[in-house]
DNA sequence: TCTCCAATTTTGGTATACCATATTCTCAGA
DNA sequence: TCTGAGAATATGGTATACCAAAATTGGAGA
């Protein structure tokens, strides 16, 4: 069965320790998270509840649980008879997304020009700071991971729940083709103007510019999917289930 | 037990069956969030998922799926310790979500200037048109229902799915404070305006305008939330459970 | 009468069993 | 060798049992 090697492969660590007092299927959904955006389980690789639940070693009902939130997340997705995969959402609906994604941004920028402290303030232009510092180096995921806490930061700062939720429920949806578009080098030039010009306007609390200078970024994401999409010709395959 | 009185008298009609394909839990949660909707379960109500489960004839794996499903609609939600109640969001909460929403519809408002076809804008002006007709009668209900459609018209012509399901997310949750907000007649004669100029803005597939438009409709209804709070005194209880 | 702690009850989390349907496999017939 | 029908298997949906933790209750002691 060679299925279940590659699921049993998964756990080199041995089963789920919850470890504070987090559920069984919260703790399986962050690391079904995980899997997914490393890409252990390829997109459109199905997923049988049982056998994964299996792997993990926990039951069915909490895995129930765990991919009816990543579905909600959009990084799992069902076919017409309720069977789970994971997700491999094409170009059009990335960018669908980021289209929507565009707009949240914007609005965070708008709203955390009135509704950021200093201190907030600060900890962003020291976020940006920190992308200027990383962009030389080799760690490209920890430039990623600057860029993603520099957008989240922003939007925190609104104080907005609804905005704050929806933004993370986007980000997760959409994490593992901004990580593909930040790892393009010729790009970090201008995401680093992008994010300068994003931190000079919400220093002098210009919440038009903030807003127009977000949406500009996302779009320019958007540009580099595209770019993407032409130069390799789609190199997730259809069904990546080994079966 | 009275409780358990007021859980069973929701089920005059019998236990679900399930009328199409759909599962048990889809059917369970379209149910509540009809009971939830029209305050049969009013906010702040506890829901112990075996006592409604009993009341509804379905064992608790398909009502516990069935809350996940409402508490990301955000019409229910979970204490620190993982009981479920009907949520009962503040006026804050709501303008927060608002908030969003009017970002939504703006820029659904601005897709729908390129993607909607000629045959969908028609549809859309005689929604408006028939706004106006049900404006003197006493449906109070159709009007708000049309109203509701108008807007989802718009964000369905976009084709963006994306948009399209987020905007739906934030319809459900926002579908009784809307209902309050429609019910105040002294706005209608604003709201008839200001869907005419969205309906007309978009006939002449003016992006801009329709955007601006849209936002501003739904900042009007901010208004009269606030309105609706500063007159009546927060008419909703701290919490509705009866027990 | 009030307070606080322990016993009891309630409640949600998880595991498991069973069923219906979807999917896959096998092999007879062309 | 190919096709298709039926058997065998896989898979998701639901019900149920049990457990640990939370909430409630009741009563002893001040």
């Amino acid at each position: 069965m060679a299925k279940q090697n590659v699921l049993s492969a998964l756990v080199n660590d041995g089963p789920i320790i919850a470890s504070e007092h987090r559920s069984l299927s919260a703790e399986t959904a962050e690391k079904l998270r995980e899997l997914i955006l490393l890409e252990k389980l390829p997109p459109g690789m199905h997923i049988p509840e049982r056998d994964l639940a299996e792997a993990l070693g926990i039951s069915r009902t909490p895995m129930r649980e765990a991919l009816r939130t990543l579905a909600i997340e959009g990084l799992v997705e069902f076919t017409a008879t309720r069977r789970s995969r994971v997700a491999n959402p094409s170009i059009d609906e990335l960018r669908d997304s980021m289209t929507v994604l565009a707009t949240l941004e914007a609005l965070g920028g708008e709203l955390a020009c009135t509704t950021a402290t200093e201190g907030e303030i600060t900890a962003i232009a020291e976020l940006n700071q920190k992308m200027i510092d990383c962009t030389d180096s080799f760690l490209a995921f920890r430039f990623f991971k600057t860029d993603m806490a520099f957008h989240s930061s922003i939007i925190a700062a609104t104080r907005n729940q609804a905005l704050i939720d929806t933004h993370q429920q986007y980000n997760a949806k959409l994490w593992r083709a901004r990580f593909m578009s930040s790892k393009r080098k010729q790009g970090r030039a201008k995401t680093l103007q992008q994010h300068q010009d994003i931190t000079t306007a919400l220093i002098a609390r210009n919440a038009s510019g903030v807003a127009q200078a977000m949406r500009g970024h996302i779009e320019t994401a958007i540009d580099n999917l595209n770019i993407k999409q032409s130069e390799t010709q789609l190199s997730t395959p259809q069904d990546g289930d080994s079966k």
